[in-house]
DNA sequence: GTGCATCGTTTTGTATGCAATCTCCCGGGC
DNA sequence: GCCCGGGAGATTGCATACAAAACGATGCAC
């Protein structure tokens, strides 16, 4: 376990944490507690909190540290402009091209996705949905396009906690991100690019509708070990 | 001059030097030679080119530094494809809510960058260009699409370098930015969103028309004066 | 003459130490 | 009672030092 973490893996560590919504949004993120955490000395710590501000999952305050972003309603609702605006030509280009192992790869991560909603395991279903919608990004042919999505992903799931509805359960409203998961990939399976298009610009603007910008902010808890690292005894 | 600077300064140093075409694509950047040109230590110049990196103005190579990101052919297209979404979107949320000053500020940079040309002021005419874009991009109300936006006209730029017509001058051919953005502004002034997407469409389509991937790389000059320091004496 | 191994130099990667800044708490004054 | 310094602790900013890796050159063997 601790096998030295490479640059990528302490990144990966860090927005990991932020989409499983283990790091709440306004978190503050200390350096040396970082480094202490990950087994590294602050050096490396900082230059992978410069990469996560650049890609807005923590912002970054001269002299005062970094904390995970703490997206504005605004802000919100451009993460989810952009986003309908991105998806649907990724989605174009990856109907155009996908193959049946895509196929097959959609539907995994629709059915994981599923799963982990009726198993409650919020922070799985989160990740899944996200995964789902990065592999078109990813496989659309077009990685400048694709590299600009990743980071609006994780943003989104920023967003969702700190103004999403509370309880990922299928509820009993049209919630549910898997069923209109299920309707764009019938799309692609029929090679409709831009019904699959259509199908994601409703599925993002019903997920932005869903926000509630009255709510106040909830507690942070403790940071540390909720890092996935601490498996047992503390370091 | 030597009045330390910031870490943005930095970083908009390089990031000018590659636009103004000063730093050829696939030049070298060393940590040392840099610190030494900039005065400062390289723990500060290696976090202003993970910046960079972010921004794909710059290629970061494990154990091998950092180098003039070097955009290949299919980069080079989808950054133009991607700038063919975002900008008209740009371009019609600016167009709502442009004011007097925006049509002044514009007009003002299309005359610079015509008098740039005019004197032959590659580098001037260049940048007046990009600050056209960007004063759209941002006055557009959407600051994280803005945000998208400007590493993407710096990989234009490089682009421009790397596959673009050589000479910048008005040529006898359709060439010519102002040209375009006049017809742009005028669309603009007509507050007709969809015309200005339109013609903003087509000019970038216009500028990837001219990209020739045939050729091969150029030879690339020396590096640490031609920052825009040493205004006179070596430091 | 060519190929390969080995050594020295250069350059990057990382930790550590010190200076500067901020935060927070305490005490004094109004 | 409230506001305004002041100082101690905590935290970031930065440079330096050292370790590791890559690159290049030289010389040897074949």
């Amino acid at each position: 376990m601790s096998a030295v973490l490479s640059d990528a893996d302490i990144h990966a560590r860090l927005a990991e944490a932020v989409l499983d919504q283990r790091l709440a949004p306004g978190q503050r993120l200390r350096e040396d507690e970082l480094g202490q955490a990950f087994g590294v000395s602050r050096t490396r710590i900082r230059q992978v909190l410069i990469r996560l501000a650049s890609e807005d999952l923590v912002t970054l305050v001269p002299n005062a540290g970094a904390r995970v972003a703490e997206p504005t309603p605004d802000e919100a609702r451009e993460v989810f402009a952009v986003r309908r605006l991105l998806e649907p030509e990724l989605m174009a280009a990856f109907v155009a091209r996908a193959t049946a192992a895509d196929l097959r790869a959609l539907q995994g991560w629709i059915r994981d996705e599923e799963r982990a909603r009726a198993d409650g395991r919020r922070h799985d279903a989160i990740r899944h949905a996200g995964a789902f919608h990065l592999h078109v990004a990813e496989h659309a042919g077009n990685r400048t396009l694709a590299r600009l999505l990743r980071p609006l992903v994780m943003r989104t799931s920023l967003v969702l906690l700190r103004y999403g509805p509370q309880d990922i359960r299928d509820g009993g409203d049209a919630s549910c991100d898997c069923r209109e998961h299920r309707s764009i990939l019938a799309a692609i399976k029929l090679r409709d690019g831009a019904a699959a298009g259509r199908a994601m610009v409703e599925h993002l603007s019903r997920l932005e509708s869903q926000l509630q910008f009255g709510v106040p902010e909830r507690a942070a808890p403790g940071l540390a070990m909720l890092l996935g690292l601490a498996d047992g005894a503390p370091a």
